[in-house]
DNA sequence: ATTATTATTTAGATTTACCTAAATTTTATT
DNA sequence: AATAAAATTTAGGTAAATCTAAATAATAAT
């Protein structure tokens, strides 16, 4: 199957907006790409007949077996190119994800094998994200909960959700890496906002909108 | 200047034939392309709107120096990106090219010139072809002879001109690398082939086609 | 159960990068 | 110089990926 940059695009948001979801919504999609619902629908058909994904008027998008693996396929090319960015290059985990959509769409396996070789096999994104191997598997089985659901005191931090530079800048000015370990000190109800503490660093808040996006683990 | 990768390419490949000529023929540029003498004028149009090129009805093709400046950073990008396939993934030289055609469409200084770090700020390709500086500057003055005008008898193989797989494996086949050295046996002028040797293995006889292709300097 | 709102699709255009076939210009050959 | 051949351009079209505006369907609110 021979996807253009604007299939793979689609196929590749697809896949990230299903994870949950029954179905991916027409709008959903649009706001994800940035474009219209109108194109959308018309991409919608296309890749339909293409066998990528399941698709009838008004029902929403689900990717097919054949959509799924070409999904980790792109997925795989662009957590690899992010971790050689990252790793190789020097490059902070917020600049790496408007680059890594470029990378990805460089479609040869023996590029891939060999960038994921060099890498030393990562398993892991910059963000904190599975990596799928050659076969399009994925490691971990995604049971991360946000620090907006944990119950715990003491967590590690251990992917984002959002790879936006707005949020991965906040981040990296409050000095909150992949790793880090904190300590939850208050939970206020009023907006659901977290007052956290790092080591032995002065404690700060932390907006809901933001906690959302810190996936994390008891420790 | 925005360029479509479309665009890059015709910039790219008026460049490489501009060289030596003084003009760029739409019927050159079209067969370098591998598309149609109409698709050429077309897209000639646009780039002189966008004032890359000179270009009157019938006349050819130059660059104008913003688009030679264009054209050098997507030379720098293609010959650096086939150092990195080669020297850190251990493609071999035949196999880089297709890969470096897509690669070099990435548009990104910082990662341009953070690759050109990594490998050392080369100053040559794996063909041998000098690579531009972050300022779009040549090193080598491009002063080579082909194998086939050359009078030497001992000679060192700086680069190959041709790119294609069919020549690259050919010479892989005979041994012939950059930095080769060989010696000259005979030239036979019936057919212009040439008698070569390498160290101390038996002599072999090459083709005009290919002793043209192959660029040396005495020793 | 209507009605209003929202989501989605269709109709009809636009832009980019191509193409083929025909017309035109340039160049080479009598 | 006239004619033939080759190179180039123009005219008119196609396919992909978009868009806006209008129509339709699904959902939510009276
Ligand atoms: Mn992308
Ligand atoms: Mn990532
Ligand atoms: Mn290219
Ligand atoms: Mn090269």
């Amino acid at each position: 199957m021979n996807l253009s940059v604007s299939e793979e695009n689609y196929i590749k948001s697809i896949y990230k907006l299903e994870e949950g979801q029954d179905a991916v919504t027409t709008n959903a999609l649009a706001y994800e790409l940035d474009t219209k619902p109108a194109s959308v629908t018309d991409m919608a058909k296309k890749l339909k007949e293409k066998k990528l994904i399941a698709y009838e008027k008004y029902q929403g998008i689900n990717l097919t077996p054949e959509g799924k693996k070409a999904a980790l396929q792109i997925v795989r090319r662009h957590r690899l190119w992010e971790c050689f960015l990252v790793d190789k290059l020097g490059f902070s985990w917020e600049e790496v994800h408007e680059l890594a959509e470029e990378l990805e769409h460089v479609r040869s396996e023996k590029l891939t094998n060999r960038l994921s070789e060099f890498l030393g096999n990562p398993v892991i994104d910059p963000h904190g994200d599975p990596i799928p191997d050659a076969q399009g598997k994925l490691g971990k089985p995604r049971t991360q909960t946000s620090l907006h659901k944990s119950q715990a005191k003491r967590l590690e931090v251990m992917a984002v959700s959002d790879k936006s530079t707005a949020l991965l800048e906040f981040l990296n000015a409050k000095g909150i890496h992949l790793g880090t370990q904190l300590d939850v000190i208050e939970r206020y109800s009023f907006d659901n906002s977290i007052e956290i503490k790092i080591r032995n660093q002065p404690a700060f808040t932390i907006s809901e909108q933001v906690s959302k996006n810190i996936m994390v683990k008891p420790i």
